[in-house]
DNA sequence: CAGAATCCGCAGGGATACTG
DNA sequence: CAGTATCCCTGCGGATTCTG
């Protein structure tokens, strides 16, 4: 038997996301969790690129998104902006130090989301079925004896 | 072709993030990068919870929130979810297989969060500093050529 | 206690047009 | 090419209320 509640994992160990550090991970995660932030990042682990080129490696992102998001991550102090005075204007971007660090961990989420995919998918397949299933019956058997 | 581009991280190799895998990252990032599930994964890493020991371990979360999190992780089968038939009711929840190799990654994230919460806190303020420095500049000289 | 259902504000983010 | 500015709409998510 254990008391009552068992111990969080080591990086939540005496936080319980209820302390400083506890709003930190909530504050970064919402930072480096949102739509495109960690996209970014990884495609710029390859090292530095234009504007244009990081457009085109991520399909989905529009140029508003890209450009507000590279902001933001430029602010954290995740990637360097260079822009050369030339014409037509040429702008990189490049991950900084502290930007490099979270490579390795948004690597290993992304690894994770590639392995388990299949996993995922399949999972949610059987729970949809058995889900519709459930309701099918409620929806027969729940309106009293006789359904016909 | 495309020899300008330098090559992309392990994870992405291949996928530039515009195969099925690419798209793969993004769905499970859509899934996992919201704003509880990690909080969630990480407090049920101890071990089974009931409903109410993870709203209260999570602070900010709301009882619908929470809910419906705690339904996408079944349906995704990185939870499971045991009503026991009594009264009052009690439904725990606990991780799944899949769902504990989730632990690791995320955990890393949230170390990183914690390693780098001061970092992103000093280049936002210095961020702002040079912002707002520019823009008076911009404000004062921007009209004409001398600023005073 | 655990949750389903409803109402609703608001921010995320897409599409488009314009600028330097 | 690399943005900025504007419009607009979807859905995330909080507060509240009702059920088993």
């Amino acid at each position: 038997m254990m008391s009552s509640v068992p111990t969080p994992l080591s990086a939540y160990e005496g936080s319980c996301l209820e302390t400083d550090e506890g709003r930190a991970i909530r504050d970064i995660l919402d930072r480096v969790g949102d739509k495109w932030s960690l996209l970014i990042i990884g495609t710029l682990s390859a090292g530095r690129l234009r504007f244009g080129e990081l457009q085109s490696h991520i399909p989905g992102i529009s140029q508003r998104m890209l450009t507000l998001t590279l902001r933001q991550l430029e602010r954290d102090g995740l990637l360097t902006r260079t822009a050369h005075a030339e014409v037509p204007p040429r702008v990189e971007y490049e991950l900084t130090e502290t930007g490099r660090t979270l490579i390795e961990p948004s690597t290993a989420l992304a690894a994770w989301a590639i392995t388990n995919q299949s996993l995922i998918a399949a999972a949610r397949e059987a729970f949809d079925q058995t889900a519709a299933a459930r309701a099918k019956r409620r929806a027969d058997g729940g309106q009293r004896s006789h359904p016909g």
